[in-house]
RNA sequence: UCCUCGGUAGCUCAAUUGGUAGAGCGGGUGGCUGUUAACCACUAGGCUGGGGGUUCAAGUCCCUCCCGAGGAGCCA
């Protein structure tokens, strides 16, 4: 018989079919089995009775326990009984692969456990539901792009040096070099837009800072779009259609995930155009005047985010901060060289900063002057003054943490359920 | 790196002023024809993170080390 996956069932009510995967959970009478099986798609209960399977089928129901992988047929019953409104008469049962000791019972479990168990745990309701948001944040992101005439441009992962020079590097053995894993695309993109006017990477980057919070990864996935002649303002608007778009596309897409991970939908239906926008002098007076402790002309850290975005339910736009605390690469206003053409895009609700952009430095000997003054080596960024030096031309661009962003959408606390395989500070395994 | 909290059964957690180490889940055995994290009965399961100390007596108090958590800094 052919297989049939758990989420074309309601179309085959009536109908006798196979379906092959792993028994989530197991509810037992003496002549009456209930079988939560799954296979991937979604969850189906099957019935067992006693009186109407054979001997070898009742016999092998014995040895059924939770995560072992079974190949089972039946016929599809409408009933309100079962937990999907559906549930399947089994006439027949395999099981294919025995599980013992299933390591994630169904009561609670620690965070470590559970982070030990990770390769496991991405069997269970709430983490697939996590994932399969995921997996539809990232195709809105790309059909977002694609269909605004970007290119796909992937950035290097080895890189021969630090972009910003700030964060630190995991540094690699390559060859006899020093090689170090990227902490962004974005230097790469900056040729590429000169190449293809529109163009995005998308790809993991590395922080080995030694940072432990609930917002932080050692690995994570950025998304980093980069326009030619696209000036600050052309940043902001271009992210903030591209968070709508993909708020939309999940809100049409991921209805059932949202449910079983208890979201809130209207908190992401209000998040339309236009999102609030503050310069960074009037953020530091809200500031002030809410009397949090802050000194303007510094970045903000943690609290003060929070402080600025309450009272928000949309993302908050902050831009034009102080050139001192921002990367070399950004251009300042023309008549103010103090302060530069940045945006940081803060999530609502506390997830904190999901977005941070700036229109770039275009001018060569300004550009050279950075570098020099942030006390970067000169030599190392030759091929990326070849854009000033060959049609320079205005350009911006930003960067989306990707796992921030789905812990936003997911409403979730902890950065580290929205990646299938976290690693953070203290982990590496599995 | 700093601050705070934590480490007890396979897992999640209890254990009163220092006084015999407990429950639920999971495992095993038996029962149950409509279960919804099913239920009922019985059962096995412990170097209380390691080391040192105080005490008649330490899971509990002190010192030290290890491991973890989330907050700061830094960032997305």
């Amino acid at each position: 018989m052919h297989q049939t996956y758990i989420s074309d069932i309601a179309a085959r009510e009536g109908e006798t079919v196979e379906i092959r995967g792993w028994l989530y959970n197991l509810r037992s009478g003496g002549k009456l089995k209930f079988l939560q099986v799954r296979d991937g798609t979604g969850m189906i209960q099957g019935v067992l009775s006693k009186k109407e399977v054979s001997e070898e089928v009742w016999t092998a129901a014995q040895e059924l326990t939770q995560e072992c992988s079974i190949i089972v047929q039946g016929q599809v019953n409408k009933d309100e009984r079962a937990p999907s409104g559906f549930e399947l008469w089994l006439k027949d049962l395999i099981i294919v692969g025995s599980a013992d000791e299933y390591p994630i019972t169904k009561k609670e479990h620690g965070d470590a456990f559970l982070l030990d168990h990770r390769h496991l745990w991405i069997r269970s309701r709430r983490q697939h539901a996590i994932l399969r948001i995921r997996h539809q944040v990232i195709k809105a992101m790309r059909d977002f792009f694609d269909d605004l005439g970007f290119i796909n441009l992937d950035a290097p992962i080895f890189t021969p040096n630090a972009s910003e020079g700030t964060s630190t590097l995991f540094e690699t053995d390559y060859f006899g070099d020093k090689a170090y894993l990227s902490q962004s695309g974005q230097l790469y993109m900056e040729p590429g837009c000169a190449a293809f006017g529109k163009v995005y990477c998308f790809g993991p980057t590395f922080r080995a800072e030694k940072s432990k919070t609930r917002k932080h990864l050692t690995e994570f996935w950025m998304l980093e779009p980069e326009v030619a002649y696209m000036d600050l303002r052309g940043c902001m608007e271009l992210g903030e259609d591209m968070l709508c778009f993909i708020i939309r596309r999940v809100l049409e897409r991921c209805k059932s995930e949202l449910n079983t991970l208890d979201r809130d939908i209207s908190k992401l239906e209000c998040i339309q155009k236009p999102f609030p926008r503050i310069h960074y002098k009037e953020a530091c007076e809200i500031l002030v005047d809410k009397g949090i402790d802050f000194t303007p002309g510094d970045d903000f850290g943690t609290p003060d985010e929070e402080a600025l975005v309450e009272g928000y339910d949309k993302p908050l736009l902050i831009h034009h901060f102080p050139a001192a605390i921002k990367a070399f690469y950004m251009k300042c206003e023309a008549n103010d060289p103090e302060t530069s053409l940045s945006v940081d895009f803060i999530a609502p609700e506390g997830f904190g900063e999901i977005i941070g952009g700036s229109q770039r430095e275009d001018n060569l000997d300004i550009l050279k002057q950075k570098i020099k003054s942030h006390d970067l080596p000169s030599e190392a960024f030759e091929w990326y003054l070849d854009v000033r030096r060959y049609g320079t031309f205005p350009h911006s661009g930003f960067g989306l943490g990707l796992e921030r962003t789905i812990a936003w959408i997911c409403g979730i606390r902890h950065i580290r359920e929205t990646i299938p395989y976290p690693r953070l500070m203290h982990r590496l395994k599995p």
